[in-house]
DNA sequence: ACATAAACATACTACTTGGTATTTTTTAGT
DNA sequence: ACTAAAAAATACCAAGTAGTATGTTTATGT
């Protein structure tokens, strides 16, 4: 039982130590090897636990990159209070609040939906679903603004809620390119005016 | 002066090969030896012309990738006629009109924006000023139809022309992860609506 | 205490990588 | 025709790659 856990703590180290290699580095170009050095374990080790590094990819992406999107941009949408501020809140505030690394590096899920070759189906899969919980979870929040008369009715929930994503994915590539937040307050003024327009 | 052109000639047949590679499987698994198979040409060729991979990356960038953007994207923006219909037939009907490969490879220049190292410097200059471009190209149509009274005067030029550019790179990013249009369909009726926000 | 299997380490393989050194072929100017 | 330089080919290298084979250590159930 105690070797269960050790195997699964291992596992856990194996996953966090690639994770932040992958945004650092890239996905291809980090090595099994550099991540096993970072772990300060075996290369046995790592294929003791995991049968290729296609595994451990999939499983970084349906275990850590999608636990940061649901933590930071879907949970939050969950809660109660009115819709607008809720969008307000988690995408401008959110991205106002960024780390300068978390700038420079931009979106881990980006950065793979971007580097990860375009015939690798199930990578494909794994990142999909997150932007799918993401897209569900936005419409719901939308839906329910229309209901609490804070969001206009008349607008399509799933297009708003697409919009929304495709844009601040998209920004947060193009901020990398940048050494400062020029572009960044920029967008921030784009979607403050987008707010203002599906808001009631 | 044959030998010269003859030089010129095998750089672009180089040029053109590395593009496409880097577009179909990525920049950084496509190997100077994968390149020069293409051209059936050597690898020794290839060194004579060019003193590194990063060379290359860095024209493919500049020449290659710069004039799709500046062709596809840029140049049109530029053409007499109402500033409204303008934007909506190069956002929106170029969007409808990708062929299914440009749809599942993605946008070159945004692919290479997210999967080319952070802290690659030269390659990030390259890619900014492509967007620099745009952008430019963008505000100035923006501030044309503010003139021409065919788009609200009280938005900003910049932050619609970042956030239009934020939106279509994350799409055609997102898109890549779908086997069908459902999400570029809902996108484009998002981008729709945000159209019409603007116009008078 | 002891057998068994899990956890991990070491050493290796076959292959790919960017880049170099050296030679051969082609072209241009005289 | 002859020479010099450009263009291209061949052969190579050291470093890195994913993955394997085979060991050693550690924990677990009896």
């Amino acid at each position: 039982m105690q070797q269960e856990l050790k195997s699964e703590m291992t596992k856990q180290l194996i996953i966090n130590k690639a994770f932040n290699l992958f945004y650092e580095n890239g996905f291809k170009t980090t090595s099994i090897d550099k991540i096993m050095k970072e772990t300060t374990l075996s290369k046995g080790a790592f294929y003791h636990h995991y049968k290729s590094k296609k595994e451990l990819g999939l499983e970084v992406i349906s275990l850590k990159v999608q636990k940061r999107v649901v933590n930071g941009m879907i949970l939050p949408l969950k809660e109660s209070g009115n819709a607008y501020q809720i969008l307000e809140e988690v995408f401008i505030n959110r991205l106002k609040e960024f780390s300068i690394h978390e700038k420079e590096q931009g979106c881990p899920m980006n950065n793979l939906i971007n580097e990860i070759g375009n015939n690798e189906v199930a990578y494909q899969i794994a990142l999909k679903n997150i932007i799918e919980l993401w897209k569900t979870a936005l419409v719901e929040l939308i839906e329910r603004g229309k209901r609490e008369n804070s969001l206009k009715k008349d607008i399509s929930s799933k297009a708003v809620a697409i919009y929304l994503i495709s844009a601040f994915e998209g920004i947060r590539g193009i901020r990398k390119l940048y050494d400062n937040d020029s572009v960044l307050e920029e967008f921030l003024s784009g979607l403050t005016f987008y707010l203002k327009q599906i808001k009631v």
